[in-house]
DNA sequence: GCCAACGTTGGC
DNA sequence: GCCAACGTTGGC
């Protein structure tokens, strides 16, 4: 099993979203490493939900992958914001995994206790200049956020 | 709202 | 293949 964060804004959708729905599609990720982390996802991996770009910047909570990486159709709709054109149906460019929802935490860990964290230090999360929205957790780390939780 | 840092695009 | 210009991300 491994263990994943992946970035949302919460004004579009927040852990307590993922709530109330108990699933949801994580459509939507256009950059091509994150893509390539989505494809290595397991079911029963779990990913952590950061809340990014709001007032309490930080992780929210836990999800789990129900299902695993499959085309994101959002990238062929016109209308869509997520669309892409050089997506094709032949050849989808882009793919959402499923993620089911764990928990909501008490808290927000937020951003800045994980940067003042040496147990951090090396997670893209915390470098400076880092877009990534969705990548690895290594167990030590998640062994650091449990002990947050 | 500002702006630094990044990824992508496209001209050459 | 280089790199300038552009659009986007995301913390503050």
């Amino acid at each position: 099993m491994s263990v994943w964060l992946m970035k949302t804004e919460p004004d579009e959708f927040s852990i307590s979203d993922l709530a109330k729905r108990g699933q949801e599609n994580w459509e939507g990720v256009r950059n091509f490493q994150a893509r390539n982390f989505m494809l290595t996802m397991k079911v029963g991996d779990l990913v952590l939900i950061y809340h990014s770009s709001c007032k309490q910047v930080g992780i929210a909570g836990l999800a789990e992958v129900i299902a695993e990486a499959h085309p994101d159709l959002s990238s062929l709709d016109p209308d869509s914001s997520y669309f892409d054109a050089k997506s094709t149906p032949e050849n989808p460019r882009w793919v959402q995994v499923t993620l089911g929802f764990k928990q909501a935490f008490d808290r927000v860990i937020t951003l800045a206790e994980l940067k003042a964290a040496p147990e951090m230090a090396n997670s893209p999360l915390v470098k400076k200049g880092s877009r990534l929205s969705v990548m690895p957790i290594e167990e030590s780390e998640w062994a650091f956020i449990q002990s947050l939780i």
